[in-house]
Order: C-alpha cells, then structure tokens, then sequence
RNA sequence: GGCCUCGUGGCGGAGUGGUUACGCAGCGGAUUGCAAAUCCGUGUACUCCGGUUCAAUUCCGGACGAGGCCUCCA
C-alpha cells in the first residue's frame, strides 16, 4: 500500500480537502446510480465513468481488495409505475414493472460496462431493502424526527438544527423563493416524505403505517447504512442531486442514528450540455449511452466506449461540458495516438502506471493533468525503442479503464481479413520491383476496404508493411 | 427572488503575482518512390471596468455573460 496523498474537493465544505480515510483497509464509497425506468442517457454516463474513475484511483491507492464501492440501483419510483402502465397494460403491475426494471438494468449493465466503468463491489436493490428503509423510518419516528400524517410519513426538517448544511441553504432561503403551494398536511413545507399509501393499483408493502412505498431518498439512506456503515469515507453523484437528495439523506441518516456526519466527503460531478444546448428530449439533442454506441444518431456514426469515456474525462469532473462530435473526434484521435504508441506490448497483472498518472489523479482526479502525463510517455516510447515505456503506457492506460487496441482494429476485423496477407505481399513484390503504380493500386484497393497500410523498414532494413483497421 | 459553480488562443484544457503548459486542428521541416505512421520546429489567449502592488491572466470589488439547484432531473 502506498501513502500517496490523495485530495478531494468536497461540496461538505466547498474546498479541496486531503482525503484521510475512515479504515484504510476498506475505504467506503456510495455513489446514487440510475433510477431504472428508462435507457441511461449520456449525463447518467459522466457519472458512471467518473466514480469509476475515482474507484480505480482508490484501488491503486489502497489496494484493491481494501475499497468498497457501493452504486445502487432504485427500482421503485413512480416513474417506473407510469412506464409499466404505459409498456405493457395488459400484465398484471407486479409483473409490468419487473419486466420494466429487468431490462433497463440489465442495459445499465451492458452500458456502463462498454464505458470502462468496473462492477463495483455491490450493486444492491431498493426493493431488497424494504424492511432497511422501514426500520430507518421507524427509528426516525421514534426520535421525534418524523410524523405520520394523512397517509404519509413526513421527515420533519426543523426537527434537525442545522438541515440544509451541504446545500448552503436554509429554510428561510427556501421559503421565500417557494412557488410551490403548500401541502396543508405538512407541518413544515419543507418537510418530505418518507413513506406514502398506495393505492390497490400501485406497487406496496406492508409497513407499520400500512401498506405503501418508500420516499425517494430514503433508499440511499437504507442501502448506504446495510453495506457501508452509518459513517463512510464518499458519497457521490451528480450536481441536481446535492438538493434535496443528498441533503435529505443526510438529514434522514444523521437524525435516525444520532451521528455528527453520514459520510466525510461529498461529490458531485457537473452536469453537459450537447452541442451547446441543454440537454432535453423537446430539443431533439438527447441521447443514451445505447444510441451512442450503436447507432449513428450522434455525427452520423457510432462511437466507441472509450472514446466517448475520454471525451467525458477530458474536462474535470466538476465542470460542465459541452459535448460535441468534435469533442468526440479529438477523443479519438487522441486515444489512438496512445494506443499506437503502447502497441505490442503484453501485459502482465503487476504491470502498474505510472506514477505521474496516478498523482495526477489523486489531486481531486485531475484527469486532463494526468492525460498530460501519458502524452509524455507515449512520446518516449514512440522515440527510443523503449520498451519499459510502451509498458508503462500500456498499464496506464489499463489502470484509466481504456482498452489497448480498440481502435487499432475493430472487433470484426481483428481476425485478418482474408487475402490481406497476400496482397501484402504482393505489394511488397511490385515495390521491390519498383512498380509503384501497381503497389498503389492494392494499398487504394485496400483503403476502400477501410485497411490502411503503413511501410517501414525493419532492423536489417527490408522494407516491411502493417495495416490498421479504419473504424 | 434566494443559493451555488464558472468565464484562458480556432477548439479542448492546465497553471502562475513577474519567466506563461499540454493536446487537437493549422503551418514549416525530417523521413518516404508517393503516402500513412513517427520525430523536430512554430503562430494566436487570459470577458470588461475599477482597486491593491514596482508588477496581475493570477489577489480584492463591481459589471457583463454562461451553467446548475430551489421537492423526486446525473
């Protein structure tokens, strides 16, 4: 384990703080994955990469096996409800709403996976943590920190002196810029809710406040507490969710265990916009992670996964972006020049980055710093005949979650084409014959093809050729 | 209205109280039969207005502009 000195900006406290770990021998983090009613769109995307990227350093920090990393799934929420209703009306709920929640997962899965993004440690479920949240709610009510009123257990925010610490905000802020009418039932307008009745036609569970289903944050609260603790190193997610999510998950944790703190740092990545413009499916700008990868719906073509997980970690993580084809094409260009460079090169398992990477990165994942670093050895190794660089750059870019040859060649064409081999040699005959018109004609005949040739002499000086697949 | 971020060259994006990255694109050169790949070299910048200072892109104040949140949106 190494004592590199890792920092994190922390919305806690709007600075960048040193981060000290809980138990270096299981650093905790939480990260609030997708609610799964629909296909993950790109901004579900940053957030997935950008924790992922944070997990890695943490690993190569402390060690693989002493990080936990916690990203939940919600599979209960109304939106789910309204999408079951709409998608398959002739199931019966229970079942609409599996089917809904089984495939949005399971393309989540597949999404974030073609990301870069690791499995993290666990991946659990709202719906298996029901009796959690019911026991969080009960302990709340218990300690005078929540009411049950008109169907609904509400959180009662003024049961909390200082709510409303993560967000900067406090209650009166709130009030005065509140349009929102104000539920009667409610004591304080901010209060929120921690359980709710359904109706016979909605999803629900037994509970001591009669059968219904939970608020929207309390789930975190449950899942965090289950497999992190009541206290934990990170908590993370993107930027809309510093209010009221994470204030009242907060409020929620702290209150039903007595703590001080529910987790030491709290992250937030920026939000992009795509082309310019805010991201809105009434824009016609709006895009998943799926249409990227596999349609031509974004500049006329599909895009890798670690071309669009470099042109989301080109900009720091806090900042928002704007996410353009242009963007997407300097990625591209950019990760090819790596790869070209870190060519040939077998990696083993303790191969490591290189240290300027991870320092980099441990300055609150200072990405773009760190892609700075990798230019520099991509640079030595396509210099000398260095080998210690092409390896160094290789694991570096295994350790940012890149792959080594993805656009060298695509998946399809990795297996050489047939005659490929011939015409190379071919070409090669007509050039030492110097018919080069000939030699010409095979290397266009091949370019049509998408196969691009490259000579260069090898070390007794013959004239050689290789070939790179073109997307 | 309240609360947060942020404004650097064609683009992306670091950084610093004075010497001013790096990448993409462009341009010039080397190499090549010609290319491609690679290497070497190179131009353009710090939103505006005040203030502090010997000196500000960097510190402070203001203006203008952009983005986010203010009850379920990453």
């Amino acid at each position: 384990m190494t004592t590199l000195p890792l920092s994190l900006y922390n919305t806690l406290t709007r600075t960048k703080e040193r981060f000290v770990p809980i138990d270096a021998h299981n650093v905790r983090m939480y990260a609030c994955g997708p609610t799964v009613y629909d296909f993950a769109h790109i901004g579900n995307g940053r957030m997935a990469i950008v924790f992922d990227l944070l997990f890695r350093l943490l690993r190569q920090v402390y060690g693989a096996d002493h990080v936990t990393y916690v990203r939940n799934i919600t599979d209960v929420d109304d939106k789910i409800n309204a999408r079951a209703l709409r998608d398959h009306p002739d199931l019966p709920l229970n079942e609409a709403i599996r089917k809904v929640t089984e495939g949005t997962a399971a393309q989540y899965q597949k999404d974030v996976k073609a990301l870069g993004c690791l499995e993290p440690t666990v991946q659990p479920r709202a719906t298996d943590n029901i009796a959690e949240m019911q026991a969080l709610i009960g302990a709340l009510v218990q300690r005078g920190h929540a009411y049950a009123t008109a169907g609904e257990v509400l959180f009662s925010v003024s049961s909390m002196p200082d709510y409303g610490k993560l967000s900067g905000r406090n209650l009166e802020d709130n009030l005065a810029g509140a349009r929102i009418a104000v539920d009667a039932h409610k004591q304080n307008p901010a209060d929120f809710v921690l359980w709710k009745q359904s109706a016979d036609n909605e999803p629900g569970w037994d509970s001591p406040w009669g059968r219904g289903r939970p608020g929207w944050h309390i789930e975190c609260s449950a899942m965090s507490e289950r497999y992190l603790g009541q206290l934990f190193d990170i908590h993370g997610g993107g930027l809309d969710l510093i209010f009221p999510h994470h204030e009242n998950e907060i409020a929620q944790s702290r209150c039903a265990h007595g703590t001080h703190a529910m987790a030491n740092v709290w992250m937030h990545n920026g939000f992009l916009q795509v082309e310019g413009q805010k991201m809105s499916k009434s824009l016609g700008n709006f895009y998943t992670i799926a249409q990227l990868l596999e349609t031509g719906d974004f500049g006329g073509r599909k895009w890798p996964g670690d071309v669009l997980r470099l042109g989301m970690l080109m900009t720091h993580y806090r900042e928002p972006i704007d996410f353009t084809v242009k963007r997407l094409e300097e990625a591209e260009t950019r990760l090819r020049d790596w790869q070209r460079a870190a060519q040939g090169v077998e990696l083993s398992d303790t191969d490591a980055p290189d240290d300027s990477v991870v320092r980099e990165l441990a300055d609150d994942l200072g990405f773009h710093r760190a892609s700075v670093a990798l230019d520099v050895i991509a640079k030595k190794a396509n210099r000398d005949d260095g080998l210690s660089a092409k390896r160094c750059l290789a694991a570096s870019l295994r350790f940012l979650g890149f792959g080594l040859d993805t656009l060298l060649a695509t998946e399809s064409d990795r297996a050489e084409p047939p005659h490929l081999a011939a015409a190379i040699a071919d070409r090669l005959a007509a050039l030492n014959a110097k018919q080069f018109a000939e030699a010409d004609r095979i290397r266009n005949e091949l370019a049509e093809q998408g196969i691009a040739l490259m000579d260069y002499k090898d070390e007794a000086g013959n004239r050689q050729t290789r070939w790179e697949a073109k997307r």
